[in-house]
This record gives C-alpha cells, sequence and structure tokens, in this order.
DNA sequence: TACATTTATTTGATATATCAAATAAATGAA
DNA sequence: TTCATTTATTTGATATATCAAATAAATGTA
C-alpha cells in the first residue's frame, strides 16, 4: 500500500487513534452501565454542567450533526436519563435536564471515565499533550476554512 | 464545561480534527463524484494498490468492522466501482477486484484527494507531523492494551 | 475419515452520521 | 400589524459502527 509518506500516515493515524480510544470507552462503560453509549455519557455530563443550553450548543460541543442530537435525546429520554421539555421563552427550543437517575449514572460512570483518558495517555507528557492539541488545532482550522 | 485540562482537552481535539476533515474530504469529494463516500473512496485506493486482500485484511487496513465491510464492498458493487467473486482456493473468502469504473474513478478524484491532504495540513512542518504520528500512535497502543 | 475447532464472511438489531427538506416559532422590515 | 426571513428542531433517506449470532468452508486431531 503506497500510504507511507508523512502526509498520509499522519492523518490515517488520527483516525486509528480516535477509533482505539472509542473502543476502550465503549467496552469500559458498557462493563458498568449496560444502555449507555460513549456519546451519551458524554452528552450526559455536559447537561450535568451546564443548565439550559440548546440542542444546537450541545452538538456544537460534541461536534455532532443537529439530527443525531435530536435523535441521541430521544434515546436518551426514553431510557430515563434525561427531560425534555420546551423552553416558554423561546417555544422553538427545547428545555433540558439531567434526571436523578441520569446524575447517578454520571457518578457510577465517573471513575471509568477517568480510568479510559488516563490509560490513553499513559506515559504521555503534558508537553506532548500540548503539542498534539496545538497541531491537531491547526488541522481543524484547516479543515474549516 | 470543566472539560479544559490538558488530558481532555487533547482527546477532545482529536474528535474534532477528524470530523472536521471527514468533512473536508466528503464535500469535496461529492463535488466531483456524486455516489461515492470517502471511505469507499479509501477502499477503492487499496483495492487498486493491493492485490487479493480478503476483506478482513482491508477492514484492518482502515480500521473499520467486518461487518462494516461486507456492507460497504456490496454497495460499492451495486454501484460497479468493484466485482465480488469468490476465492477457489478458500470459498470463505471473496475474490475482490476493482472494476474499469473503479479506477476511473479514482483517476477523476485523485487531484481531489491530494488536495484534502494538502489542505488539511498546510503549515504543518514535518516534525510536527512526525510528532503528530508519535504521540497518537502512542494513545492508540495505549488503548489496545 | 469423522468430528471439533478455527477462520472468513454475513445477517440482525440498534446507534450514530450526514444531507436535504419540513415544520414551527421568532425576528426584522415595510 | 403583515409578510419575508431567520433560527431551532425534527424527519426522511441512506451510510456507517458495533456487537452478537449465524453460516459455511478450512483445518487440526483422534
Amino acid at each position: 500500500m503506497k500510504v507511507n509518506t508523512p502526509t498520509t500516515t499522519a492523518l490515517y493515524s488520527i483516525e486509528q487513534a480516535i477509533k482505539a480510544y472509542r473502543r476502550l470507552c465503549n467496552k469500559n462503560i458498557s462493563k458498568i452501565i449496560e444502555d449507555i453509549t460513549v456519546d451519551q455519557a458524554l452528552i450526559l455530563i455536559i447537561l450535568n454542567d451546564n443548565s439550559s443550553l440548546t440542542q444546537m450548543q450541545i452538538g456544537d460541543l460534541v461536534f455532532k450533526d443537529y439530527a443525531s442530537i435530536t435523535r441521541i435525546l430521544n434515546l436518551m429520554e426514553k431510557k430515563g436519563y434525561i427531560n425534555k421539555g420546551i423552553n416558554n421563552k423561546d417555544k422553538r427550543r427545547s428545555l433540558l435536564e439531567i434526571t436523578t437517575k441520569g446524575k447517578e449514572t454520571l457518578t457510577i460512570l465517573s471513575p471509568t471515565i477517568q480510568l479510559n483518558r488516563n490509560t490513553a495517555l499513559k506515559n504521555i507528557t503534558e508537553d506532548e499533550l500540548n503539542q498534539l492539541y496545538t497541531i491537531l488545532n491547526k488541522i481543524t482550522n484547516n479543515c474549516n476554512q
């Protein structure tokens, strides 16, 4: 395969890393809580830390299409992790809040989420993390021009 | 949002970068060829450069589940980009080959694929690419332990 | 050879990704 | 106020992701 130039391997390795990380997260999370996905857990964290976010804001935070957010939130409501009402100040918007079950789930998952991050970043220095962050941001900006 | 430690931002930025890159690729590719996706184009490149790969090998190369490979290849065959026969040496395996249409498509797409890579990596030095590659590989290995 | 095990691919079920179009509420301008 | 435009969310259609289970061919072993 002719994919061994720095250009191609770098982009290739991004895909590889994120998939390995997601697999790890999914595996460890589903060991603890059966019916929640990594994406749903992340949204739960966001809803727990921030009040009165719109679905669009959530989508922007997690880099997901608004259509995906609609569907993910519907599933999360069906499973009792969140409540979805209507914002009376602006009836186009929904009013999202985490339920008690959602908060409890976060408490239970919290060590696993931390473990996943630590596992992924084992033996990587803070310097390297900053480099990584800087370079990836350049790529993101380049792509979003 | 409390996601501003180096640990979290780094992992977060991987997701962000790969999504931005995929969006860019999809947008530019679909401008040229209507009915092909980035994933399909990548598999086409691989099939063009390598003969007699199994579906599992392709899956390993592009970090995809074998079930996904089955479905993607079926779509690609339906659209005439590849032929899928049976390997008579081992009848469990399929015999994959790129069609003339597939090769022509690659020729047409080749400049766009190169442009996408160059766009994404504009103003990033080879040193940085190597750093990126090294760090991401560490993450991948950490996750796959 | 006969049977258990392994390997390659497929299928089913469910979740997410993406684009386009639809819906409905809010806003701006005449 | 009225109508066009913008904004937030939803829906439809199709592609991909993921796990588990099914299928069928190949291989190993008694």
